[in-house]
DNA sequence: CATGAATGAGTTTTCATTCAT
DNA sequence: TATGAATGAAAACTCATTCAT
């Protein structure tokens, strides 16, 4: 099961848009130095020269330096998120867990590595967000539309066979993406080697399922 | 381009007493500034405006536009990861807390208080450490230092104790860190409301207890 | 900057009829731009977008964005100073006026016709000459030509039967020119409505009359 | 009677503005580039040069390019013809000509020495008038305003005397507007050397009085 | 200590023009 | 002949920093 890679993606949407070999290295440039150096301290000269292309070219399609960014980021904002938010709770759908432990298992692995699969996108990105508060604004409003639709039928079953503690979807959820960006964040922010998925799942899972398993009724 | 260097910040002493008061309006505007447009976009000059000030003054105590963010952020960082005499680590110690929920509680809501005390300078942080990796680099080692020294003992009674997971206390620290930034990052990054503490504190140990709590043994 | 030499426009030639459906577009782009936004705030890439035509074919056969405003304005200025064969001081010899009068009123209407009918061109060109001087140089060398060679004889007759003041003709022509340009001039450079031909010859005529007809002998 | 000479003034209000020596230098470099290549191909380095400032300084007053521009016309348009132009009324109600032929002799040559002690000025101002039809329209508007209140009265009484012919204020000073233009408006544009003010004036005296002197009733 | 004019290197951006297809 | 991607030189503009007053 091949983590979808959003550089795929990525480079899919480039020949969409029929965009020509050096304008795509404009973007590889661009998504190269936006990740390691950041947004303000690249220039687009920085940006031309790495591309091997004119400083013009870099103009050319994309307008503008802010264009750029979106241009690099659209694709993973725009597209791959939805796209892969959807994906994802399809698959979750589709794993019939019959346990809580298994769609959580499954659910952590799946985004674990779907960070580790697009790193260099996900720094990028961090840092816009950081900077811009509408786009996490936006991306909030997108995870309730989620929640109600998908996520809160889906705990409801667990929540009934009294596997999954009768908390809001958000709540659970909250916790959730607060233990996996406890390790994800770190790595992330300071480009560390890949993490070992499997530890990381497994020692999140130990915590999570203690956290979020309803006392037991007997006590 | 930002150089900011954990060490460097903490070793530079500056007392905010002796400061004039152009010097404090310089560094009070340059944390507005900082906060809602961001560091790179910030120039001296909207700051001197702010401030009321001439251009020239904005550099002669803080030498450098970078000479400001370190001293921006020097006294948040002082506090954030409390180290030093007079700490927090400190406060536990002399909480004497008989009972690992009771040092969690007291901890907690130090840390959201603080955090909520100072969230223009937390969100000013955290823009700069998602840009410069070194930051939290130094960040990490001195949270190191930290639980070596003060937070395993601290630990080390209560798991004796049967209160809490034989966990290093990293892994203890950083699932507690997680879900406590689960509610506080959105909240500073969207400079939303300030949070019911209550409420965050209440329900974070709630599931933070259940998940750091050893299994019984019986079972 | 700009290189127009009157010379070079009168010596190039270009046959309209020459011109492929594409190259008509670009000339009519470039008129209509040059005419609103003025030859220097016109990109070569507007002309190509309003035309409906690729960047390069906009330089195909105009070579220089400069070689366009020839192009654009050469036809005009082959008009406005009609020196050449078929040109109205031919026609104002045909017309075999046997008063001023009636030379004056044919040659006024033909001028205003002629630049209401060309007020875009006309435009253009007031912008050029303005930045450049040597075209209203060159204008001035060709009116010389035109006032010893053509209309110095004719006004001869006239002033000989005492219906025209015994000035040098370029004095007479001078008056002519600024009576007319202190209607034409407003209107085309605000690029208002039309005016009212009729009546701005007759007003043109009333008054020019009164200052070029002899004093009577008698008084 | 010297003529008002805009340099002056402008160089007053340039103290006004409390500008310095070297801003005052980007002004009257830019005046002088303008003046000679035009505005639009005028680069600020260029004018920085010839100033002998940085390139910073042309843009830490004036902001833009076009600021720049504005701060050139400005004190042409906002304050040295509005003001000239009430001067200009007052004069010649204090003059009391007694007759049509006075009055017009004292304008005429008011208004050439005016435009002679200011060509710099005048032939940007024209390259810009000719580019934005604002600045003509807006021109219209105050000349209105002057035809209402001070000259309809003024003419009214060589009207009413028969020294005048009895056209709207409008349509007799469009003919002097016209006639002194066909003098000046080639020679600012061309920067040619400065005319006869004595042949000038007394050249457009003996055409104007001419075409508006009402004809001789007994004829 | 404070001022603010001046700096100049750096940055983004524009655009006429070329050329391989 | 037409295209449009690419160019690169030059343009406008920014801004942290310095220094004479």
């Amino acid at each position: 099961m091949t983590q979808t890679d959003v550089t795929t993606l990525f480079a899919q949407s480039l020949d969409a848009a029929h965009l020509s070999k050096k304008q795509q290295a404009v973007l590889n440039a661009s998504l190269a130095l936006f990740a390691t150096h950041g947004f303000d301290s690249t220039s687009t000269l920085d940006i031309a020269k790495l591309a091997g292309v004119s400083e013009g070219t870099v103009f050319k399609r994309f307008k503008t330096k802010d264009g750029l960014l979106q241009a690099v980021l659209q694709p993973f904002l725009r597209g791959v998120l939805p796209i892969e938010a959807g994906n994802f709770v399809a698959k979750l759908q589709h794993a019939q867990a019959s346990h809580f432990a298994d769609l959580l298992s499954f659910a952590l692995r799946d985004r674990v590595e779907f960070v580790m699969a697009n790193r260099r996108e996900m720094r990028v990105f961090i840092q816009e967000m950081v900077k811009d508060p509408t786009i996490l604004s936006g991306l909030t409003a997108d995870l309730n539309t989620l929640l109600l639709q998908a996520v809160d039928p889906l705990f409801a079953q667990y929540q009934a066979a009294g596997e999954l503690v009768d908390w809001p979807s958000m709540r659970i959820v909250r916790y959730i993406t607060g233990t996996l960006l406890s390790y994800l964040l770190p790595n992330v922010v300071m480009s560390s080697d890949a993490l070992d998925v499997d530890q990381v799942c497994a020692e999140c899972i130990e915590f999570l399922l203690a956290g979020l398993t309803p006392p037991r009724q007997g006590a």
